[in-house]
DNA sequence: ACGTATAGTTGAAAATGTCAACGATTGATT
DNA sequence: AATCAATCGTTGACATTTTCAACTATACGT
């Protein structure tokens, strides 16, 4: 059991701060899981030399709804100059093209390439499994509460 | 009609996105979530010079659990450097102390001192109007609820 | 036609995040 | 008891991210 008094000791010690009232407050709950969910997300995604964000922006250019800078900015809540390098380093790869926007010619809509649309497809299948690691302990019906609440939490 | 027709655009505009498949994404809405609760927060914080970060610090220190630098890394996913820059201003400002840790003289738990206490009252209620503020489309129960899960899958 | 507002872009400044090293201390091993 | 590896807090360097203020081109109301 001497062997196992530091892990035990680590364990017991990981979770001590859990009982603190700070562990009620949605602010931090959101913070810590998405500290760790993206953690994880990333990693899956680094295999396709994708992050979180160009991830999200390539899913989003590949929605059909092609949306422009600004709205990806809005969506993302990222700041326009963000979007810029995002897409800069996107449509680099081919993944992504800039067009102008219809009614808009200040604008540019971003949409997926073929080749963006294929990588899409794959780095989906990866950020799935990411995504059942981080809700690895709910079940099925407790991880689609959660998407719910949090949806609504949004968008009402 | 005309008049409004920006405001009706850009209402419309805004979360036209949210209909890509992303918003399906438990990543996504957590950061999406997190992203806008975290300026509501440093926003109601910034009457008590606080931010998330050092808030959190000061309601861990405050708990009667007595944390040392490193679990509150831990627990806080950050790294140990920036503890130490949080408790540093904390401690200039007489919110908390550092003591050396009681069986290990390398560690050093941080408590929170009187006045610390007292600027955690106010900022805690400031941080609970923030907190409704977020949720404002949730009922009690939906935000128990989310609550309930999010600590779930955090600690199973 | 004019003035105001907005989209994207650029670049700089500030804030954060990451990482490697160090002294002090610990705990295990010999 | 002496030693060795590991851990804690700290510092400083470096990279990444955020934030902001300009700028050009375009749109739109008056």
């Amino acid at each position: 059991m001497t062997i196992e008094t530091q892990d035990e000791q680590r364990a017991a010690t990981k979770d001590r701060l859990a009982a603190a009232p700070i562990s009620h407050d949605v602010g931090f709950l959101l913070a810590k899981l998405h500290a760790g969910g993206s953690a994880v997300n990333n990693r899956a995604l680094a295999e396709f030399d994708l992050k979180v964000r160009s991830y999200s922006v390539l899913i989003l250019a590949n929605s059909g709804l092609e949306p422009t800078q600004r709205e990806l900015a809005d969506f993302l809540s990222l700041d326009p100059s963000q979007i810029v390098a995002l897409v800069d380093e996107l449509e680099k790869r081919k993944l992504v093209v800039r067009a102008p926007g219809n009614q808009d010619r200040r604008a540019k809509t971003v949409t997926a390439t073929p080749e963006g649309r294929e990588l899409l497809a794959q780095a989906a299948i990866a950020a799935r499994h990411a995504e059942s690691e981080v809700l690895a302990a709910l079940d099925d019906a407790e991880a689609a509460q959660l998407k719910a609440l949090l949806r609504k939490a949004l968008w009402g």
